[in-house]
DNA sequence: CCCTGGTCCCAACTT
DNA sequence: GGGACCAGGG
């Protein structure tokens, strides 16, 4: 029997139709991404195509990975080479370290250097690109406030995912402002030029100027990649669609699957025409549509279904799924955004709780507009001691400590960054101040040089005070030294190279890098050229609630003090020791004395962040077990993304809708449901970014597999400190069905707050009878030991559940455990005990207590009495933290 | 030169 | 709620 009978007649013809064009319409759970792992397999096991000759483009780091290991399971072990399956970013970045320099031009001074990028390039991420053109701006006395560079930087990405340069823009520029963006376009580029560095949009466009400029690299390409699969077609943009023309050549074998439905990334350039077109640039092509869901219900379909209908600008599909009827749609509508997150969590407690009891799938997810609105949900995941993991968000990159790290890893590989040699040369503060920095810009500015040539030239011309100089001396021999480490790997890798002809450079500083052959003429591939990435770092550190899936301990490197031993000087231990990304960390936080300055700072803050940067020793020791050389250690580090940090463990997972394309959970909530957040203000004004409000809807509706909960807060807080604002219901719940919808909640306090709102807030009914407030505390309190304690072994109906008599605050609750029972599902009402008050209050200095949030900490002190005392505890992650004994949920540890 | 504390202004999604 | 920026003291 063939794996493809495992498939629907539809799904089976995408898979088999695998010569010439294809166009694979995937509504939403239709199998998509086992059409593109099945069509892999097929390709390999039944037609015996060669694994590295296929290419399969996706959009995160996390789906390559996870349609790798997919094709793997099917394929099993076959070979050794794998196709390669990789985002459009990590591929263009391979290309381009192989070849960009071919794009170089020979310089117009003879003797001159070629001008152009070379393959040591550094990728500038947004925030150095916003360094860049802040600088640009004050140099040029560009007015702030009109202009930030932050509005500038996106019109530049606009221009380039519209394929057009800064003469173009300006050109096309019917107002001065956009002309002013011109300019500084065109500054901006000569600045990345000049610092041999590119940006993300950069990526995709040179990779596509280059294909299309040197035909050796194209027909290299176009020889060896026979079959090309692309993934979420709807969301690709110009330089994504004609880096897939150049990569087809004219064999055609192209196997596009979206669904125009989801496209929701037209602000980053999606051009939507892509996929509508598709058949006008491929006459011949097949078109095939999957229109059978295997993810939800019925009800949720046909309620996605009736949002998205909405839209006009779409092909249409008849969207079915085989489980007929299931729970209907659940709406709460909450008094406030606290109230909100709290009724989340109280119905994902219970239902966790009663999924694990049934050994049934507990995850659920929690969906938003925006980011900030996590921190509500994440209180109250606290609150009821649920294990939550937040993708998006701050990352570990962003931390300070690893920005320098990375950052002095950056220069090391190209001096010329003059961004990161910024950021570092005064880092930890070795006496290079802003006068010093000033009159190395002029002299960059005067010279043409690079800040790091700048560097050498002041010192040679004796140009600055004689403490400056030396500072800089002592700085530029740290970073040769640290070079130099480096260059001994290269220099192995040069003699296996023939004729290497290492070219003299503007500052001295182009790495002597080992030359592959000449692109052409290439009979074999390397299969490990375009090795996927692994994605084994940072999380640890990142969020220390983040689950471990069941429950149970699981052997993490929690609270990293287990891997202090790892990162030893003179860690020598795996055999012959080329200078690795590791070694050279190493050397530099010992140099530098980083972390010996963080020790003599002596504060908590101070070893979190020693611990973070063991972190990244760590990883770079990962990176070198795996073979990778400095720059692929860098690549990896600027091309992780927040989507690639979902963790299918996770029993709740807080995100964007944004962030949840793709996946799928048995319990969905999505919140928010209020105009000018969802959809948000910035889109109202016009219809095709309303559109694309509506299709986010969508994509977060059909996340959910078995029960849908929409939520709105009736009023919400802007900023932090802000009067709430009543909010008007989002015009998306009014086009889901009457009929499919089931309202939770107490009406009663709706009527209230719907008749006489101002009055409603100050009012004893809405304030006491809001069943889930923050304010009560015991409810709480209780709530959080009641869980943890179910934590590991979960009793149904033990002594810890209880039912709440009608009377009790919790109205809402009991009406949604009625509907929750009304699906079948029992749901006991429960409610932890309350506990003894005096069991767990007045820590004292030197105990062990736990907090929800921090982990293990040790108390330091104490102020006041009674329940309003303020502790300090030391936790060893996050420092000294002050919290009134009252509202932080500490436990004894 | 470096650190601190106050103030301003912000907050859409993300490779 | 918080990050970026600036003024002023050590």
């Amino acid at each position: 029997m063939s794996f493809l009978d495992q498939l629907n007649p539809q799904q089976r013809e995408a898979v088999e139709t695998t010569a010439g064009p294809v166009l694979i319409l995937a509504g939403a759970g239709s199998g998509k991404t086992r059409v593109i792992t099945f069509r892999i397999a097929h390709l390999i096991e039944n037609l015996g195509v060669m694994p590295e000759a296929i290419l399969a483009m996706t959009f995160t780091n996390k789906a390559a990975a996870e349609m790798a290991e997919r094709v793997d399971k099917l394929v099993g072990g076959l070979s050794i080479a794998k196709p390669v399956i990789s985002t459009f970013h990590s591929f263009c970045v391979r290309v381009l370290r192989r070849d960009i320099e071919a794009l170089r031009i020979p310089s117009t001074v003879p003797g001159q250097p070629p001008i152009g990028h070379t393959k040591n390039f550094v990728i500038y991420d947004e925030g150095d690109q916003q360094s860049v053109l802040k600088s640009i701006m004050k140099r040029l006395g560009v007015d702030d406030k009109q202009l930030t560079p932050r509005i500038v930087l996106s019109r530049i990405s606009w221009a380039k995912n519209h394929m057009l340069g800064p003469q173009e823009l300006y050109l096309q520029s019917a107002d001065p402002k956009t002309e002013k963006v011109a300019h500084l376009f065109e500054e901006y580029r000569k600045e990345l030029r000049r610092a041999n560095a590119l940006d993300f949009d950069d990526l995709l466009l040179e990779s596509v100027r280059l294909l299309k400029t040197s035909a050796p690299v194209r027909e290299y390409y176009n020889r060896r990649f026979q079959y090309l699969l692309i993934d979420e077609y709807q969301d690709t943009n110009r330089p994504q669609y004609q880096l897939m023309r150049l990569l087809v050549g004219d064999r055609h074998n192209v196997c596009a699957v979206g669904d125009e439905d989801q496209s929701i990334y037209s602000w980053r350039g999606a051009d939507i025409r892509n996929i509508l077109e598709f058949e006008q640039d491929f006459p011949e092509a097949k078109i095939i549509r999957l229109e059978q869901n295997y993810r939800s219900t019925q009800n949720i379909l046909q309620g996605a279904s009736a949002v998205v209908a909405n839209n006009i600008r779409r092909k249409g599909k008849n969207l079915w799924t085989a489980r007929q009827g299931g729970a209907r749609i659940g709406f709460y509508e909450a008094p406030d955004g606290e109230n909100e997150a709290l009724f989340v969590a109280d119905s994902i407690a219970r239902y966790v709780r009663e999924a694990l009891d049934r050994s049934e799938d507990p995850r659920a997810a929690v969906l938003y507009r925006t980011n900030s609105q996590s921190r509500l949900f994440e209180e109250a995941m606290r609150r009821y001691g649920l294990k939550y993991h937040v993708v998006g968000g701050f990352s570990f990159y962003e931390r300070s400590e690893i920005k320098d790290m990375i950052s002095y890893l950056k220069v090391i590989q190209n001096p010329d960054d003059s961004i990161s040699l910024l950021r570092v040369v005064n880092t930890p503060a070795r006496g290079i101040g802003k006068s010093t920095i000033e009159i190395l810009e002029r002299l960059a500015l005067e010279t043409g040089l690079s800040l790091w040539g700048s560097i050498a030239e002041a010192i040679r011309r004796e140009l600055l005070p004689p403490r400056a100089l030396s500072s800089l001396k002592s700085f530029r021999q740290l970073i040769e030294d640290a070079r130099a480490m480096q260059s001994g790997r290269f220099a192995e890798q040069m003699e296996a190279s023939a004729e290497d002809k290492p070219e003299p450079h503007i500052s001295a500083s182009s790495q002597p890098a080992a030359h592959d052959e000449p692109v052409s003429n290439e009979t074999s591939f390397d299969p490990n050229e375009f090795g996927n990435f692994s994605f084994d770092f940072g999380a640890a550190a990142e969020n220390p609630q983040e689950s471990h899936g069941d429950g149970l301990p699981q052997p993490t490197n929690e609270a990293g003090t287990s891997n202090l031993d790892k990162v030893v000087p003179g860690d020598n231990a795996r055999g012959p020791v080329l200078p690795s990304t590791a070694d050279i960390l190493k050397f530099l936080i010992d140099r530098t004395g980083y972390i010996k300055l963080l020790e003599e700072e002596d504060t908590p803050e101070a070893y979190s962040r020693i611990e973070n940067l063991r972190e990244l020793v760590n990883a770079a020791m990962d990176s070198r077990d795996r073979g990778e050389t400095l720059d692929a250690f860098l690549d990896h580090a600027a091309l992780i993304s927040d989507a690639d940090d979902y963790d299918e463990r996770a029993q709740v997972t807080l995100m964007s809708l944004h962030a949840a394309k793709g996946l799928e959970f048995p319990l969905v909530f999505l919140s928010g449901l209020e105009e000018g957040l969802f959809p948000h203000s910035r889109t109202l004004l016009q219809p095709d970014d309303i559109e694309e409000e509506r299709r986010l809807c969508y994509v977060g509706m059909t996340r959910a597999m078995d029960q849908l909960i929409l939520t709105r807060a009736v009023y919400r807080r802007r900023y932090g400190t802000d009067m709430p604002e009543a909010s008007v219901p989002s015009r998306f719940l009014e086009e889901v069905p009457v009929g499919l919808i089931e309202e939770l909640g107490n009406t009663r306090s709706r009527a209230a707050t719907s008749t006489s709102r101002t009055a409603a807030r100050t009012s004893s009914a809405y304030g006491e009878s809001t069943h889930y407030s923050y304010e009560d505390e015991d409810q709480s309190s209780s709530w959080q030991e009641g869980s943890r304690g179910d934590g590991r072994k979960r009793q149904p109906g033990g002594p810890k559940t209880r039912t709440p008599s009608p009377s009790t605050p919790y109205n809402s609750i009991d009406n949604i455990a009625q509907f929750f029972a009304s699906r079948g599902k029992k749901f006991t009402v429960s409610r932890p005990p309350v506990e003894e008050p005096s069991g767990k209050r007045g820590f004292r200095p030197g105990q062990k207590v736990r907090h929800p949030k921090y982990g293990e900490g040790t108390v330091y002190q104490r102020e006041g009495e009674g329940e309003e005392a303020k502790i300090t505890v030391q936790f060893p992650r996050f420092g000294l933290k002050k919290l009134v004994e009252k509202y932080a949920q500490l436990e004894r540890a």
